[in-house]
DNA sequence: GAACGGATTGACT
DNA sequence: GTCAATCCGTTCC
C-alpha cells in the first residue's frame, strides 16, 4: 500500500505519450510542463517531483537558443531529432541542465526542466545534496534539478518515451488557470530582444503544493 | 591544439 | 538585494 514501486509504476503507466512531445508550439508545450512528473532512475535509485518552472527555446529563430539560425553541431543534433528525447548539456563547466526536446524531426525546439517539487526519494536527494532539503527554495533552478535527481550529461539523447532511465508523467496535478505566471527567461541578455520574450513559465510553490495534495497519487493509502 | 564563454549557484551584505 | 567563482565541453583554427 503506497509502497514506492507501486507508485512508479503508476507513473510508468501514465508516461506522456510520443504525440504530447511533437506539438507544433513549443511555447504552450512548456506551459503545459508545469504540473507533470519528473521520474528519474539514475544510480539505481528512484526519485521524482512536480515540474513547476519550464522555459521555451524556440529553435532556428530564436537568438536565445543554441540552435539559433539553424546551428546544428555535435551538441545540438539531439534538438533535430524527433521530440520525447532528453538534451542534457554542460552549463559553466559545472551544471547539468535538462531539456526536453520538442517538435518533428529537423525543428529543434526544447524545453528547459527549472524546477521540481521533490516528492519521491527525498533521502536519495539528500544524499546527493549532503544536506536536508530546503523548500521552497531546493525547488527552483535548473541546476538543482539535475542535480537532486542525478541526472548528468550522460542522459543525453535519453528516450524519454520508452527509456527506462527519465520520463514524464501525468500524475492528475493540473495548475489552476491563472496559476501558472510568464515572464522573461533567465540568463539569456545575449539574445537581445528575444530575451525579453515571455517564454518563462513559474508555477507558484503554495499554488503547486494545494494541486499536489489534492491528486489522487497523493492520497492516503493510494493503492 | 587552444581559446572561449556560459539556459548558474551560493555566499554574502 | 548584489556579486564573483567556476571549469569543462564546444567550437573553430
Amino acid at each position: 500500500m503506497g509502497s514506492l514501486d507501486g507508485i512508479i509504476d503508476e507513473l510508468d503507466k501514465h508516461r506522456l505519450p510520443f504525440d504530447f512531445y511533437q506539438g507544433a508550439d513549443v511555447v504552450e508545450v512548456s506551459r503545459q510542463l508545469n504540473g507533470k512528473i519528473l521520474v528519474s532512475a539514475s544510480q539505481g535509485l528512484y526519485t521524482a517531483g512536480v515540474i513547476v518552472e519550464t522555459e521555451a527555446y524556440a529553435g532556428e529563430s530564436d537568438k536565445a537558443s543554441h540552435a539559433y539560425g539553424g546551428r546544428r553541431t555535435g551538441r545540438t543534433e539531439i534538438m533535430y531529432q524527433e521530440g520525447g528525447h532528453a538534451y542534457v548539456y554542460l552549463c559553466y563547466g559545472i551544471h547539468a541542465l535538462l531539456n526536453v526536446v520538442v517538435n518533428v524531426p529537423g525543428v529543434p525546439h526544447a524545453v528547459l526542466i527549472r524546477g521540481v517539487i521533490p516528492f519521491i526519494g527525498k533521502q536519495t536527494i539528500e544524499t546527493r545534496l549532503n544536506r536536508k532539503l530546503k523548500f521552497p527554495n531546493d525547488c527552483y533552478g535548473p541546476g538543482k534539478v539535475t542535480k537532486q535527481h542525478g541526472i548528468s550529461t550522460r542522459f543525453n539523447g535519453e528516450d524519454l518515451v520508452a527509456g527506462q532511465n527519465v520520463w514524464l508523467a501525468d500524475a492528475g496535478v493540473y495548475p489552476g488557470v491563472m496559476e501558472v505566471s510568464a515572464g522573461p527567461r533567465v540568463g539569456v541578455d545575449y539574445a537581445g530582444e528575444d530575451a525579453q520574450l515571455p517564454y518563462r513559465f513559474i508555477w507558484n510553490y503554495m499554488a503547486a503544493m494545494e494541486e499536489i495534495k489534492k491528486a489522487r497519487l497523493f492520497q492516503p493509502g493510494f493503492r
